[in-house]
DNA sequence: CCATAAAGATGATGTTCATAATCTAAACGT
DNA sequence: ACGTTTAGATTATGAACATCATCTTTATGG
């Protein structure tokens, strides 16, 4: 009792980290540092890995305050949810289809999800999780394919259809071959082959594909811009 | 469910539902049945969503007696998955891999987790259990291409090295698209489109190789049996 | 038959969890 | 300058959890 009131008043001494009342942009700031842990952390640990004093424990608060910023947990996991796409969006762009697959069917993505897709790392723990949620990773998933969508602009109807059927193949194939690796024993041989062969064939079934766009990108042009 | 509860030897007097102490065989019945429950029930909710009391009530059981058959509820996850991945391999035999894709890569298993894959329901939380689990599903995806591989017995080492690398790029295609499917709202087109993008694509390129393969197995047999 | 081992019921263990209530002092509107 | 807000700390609450200890009953081996 009487050491926690000393220890309260020990701010002077550098001993507490954050006792005094933050301004308006400090508050949002830490509000966002709050959504980016959790995102680095809920694709770690799952949302059920980690409990709300983790997290803020974590994000270097006390877990009080958690309710200051957010509803409840499962709102702080769809804007996690969120913020994770958009960052994947961000590293995405300016990057082909061939480029992702190399960097996203990788050794280096499968063992860091915590830094690596959203979609991949909790895509299991989503679909149990209420509707509100799944309709984040939907709205995920769109994201996604629409980074890879921009150069498509002068492609025919019929081949922007094709597009995005490559991209939906592509993602959940890509998709697959990490979360079957992730499952396996930390350095099985096992875990490797999936990642190796996938790629391979990913990469392979893209540069077939390029064949025959070609000749759809030469068509005559569309009439809208 | 409740019928099985019930059914449960209510004999005495259809109070106590399991009073008197049973025999062996029947203990182990029952033991059989908790593992299955099991299975059931974390492909339905994750590892994180059944409690053993939880699982034991769905048994038709209090959650005491669970120490009794298992050391913990983390063995009793290696044996429901192992369990699981046998109802595969039995379900799975007499099929060739573009009826197998056919019935994976279907609304009807991606909505029915329950009596589903356990790959696809659990590899998100396998990735975050102790190699003791994940050793469980690697030996789970080498059953998985066994059971595919019992028709290669005349092809030649080259091939059958080809057909592995087939058959797991299958398997992650096919898994990625219902994980994928799965993330997504209850009846959101995007779950659909995905599921059938990726089924006719899976297709396509099974029937694409098998004509390759055709010229291989005409190749002059190798010399063990 | 009897002694015992063991399945399963019941209830307690101590922990962890999400969420809420209260407290604090500083930021900010006025 | 002052009263109101409010971010964040502290502590409380009540539920759920895994695991244990104990008790009851009866199969089963001798």
């Amino acid at each position: 009792m009487l050491i926690d009131i000393i220890d309260r008043e020990s701010v002077s001494l550098g001993r507490r980290i954050q006792r005094m009342k933050v301004t308006k942009t400090q508050a949002r700031e830490n509000r966002a540092h709050i959504v980016e842990t959790a995102s680095a952390l809920f694709r770690e640990r799952g949302y059920d890995g980690v409990s709300v004093a983790d997290l803020m424990a974590a994000a270097g608060f006390t877990h009080g305050g958690f309710y200051k910023h957010f509803r409840s947990k499962a709102d702080l996991m769809a804007e996690a949810a969120a913020n994770g796409f958009l960052q994947s969006a961000a590293n995405m762009a300016e990057k082909d289809e061939a480029a992702f697959v190399q960097e996203y069917v990788s050794r280096k993505h499968r063992d860091a999800p915590g830094h690596g897709c959203t979609l991949a790392a909790l895509c299991g723990d989503a679909a149990r999780q209420p509707e509100e949620i799944k309709e984040s990773f939907a709205a995920g998933i769109e994201g996604q394919l629409a980074t890879l969508e921009r150069e498509d602009g002068d492609l025919s109807e019929i081949a922007k259809r094709e597009a995005r059927v490559r991209r939906i193949d592509t993602l959940a194939h890509a998709l697959g071959a990490i979360v079957l690796s992730r499952a396996c024993p930390d350095d099985s041989p096992l875990a490797d082959e999936i990642l190796e062969i996938c790629r391979t064939r990913i990469l392979e079934s893209l540069c077939h594909e390029s064949k025959s766009a070609k000749s759809q990108k030469q068509r005559p042009r569309q009439v809208g811009e």
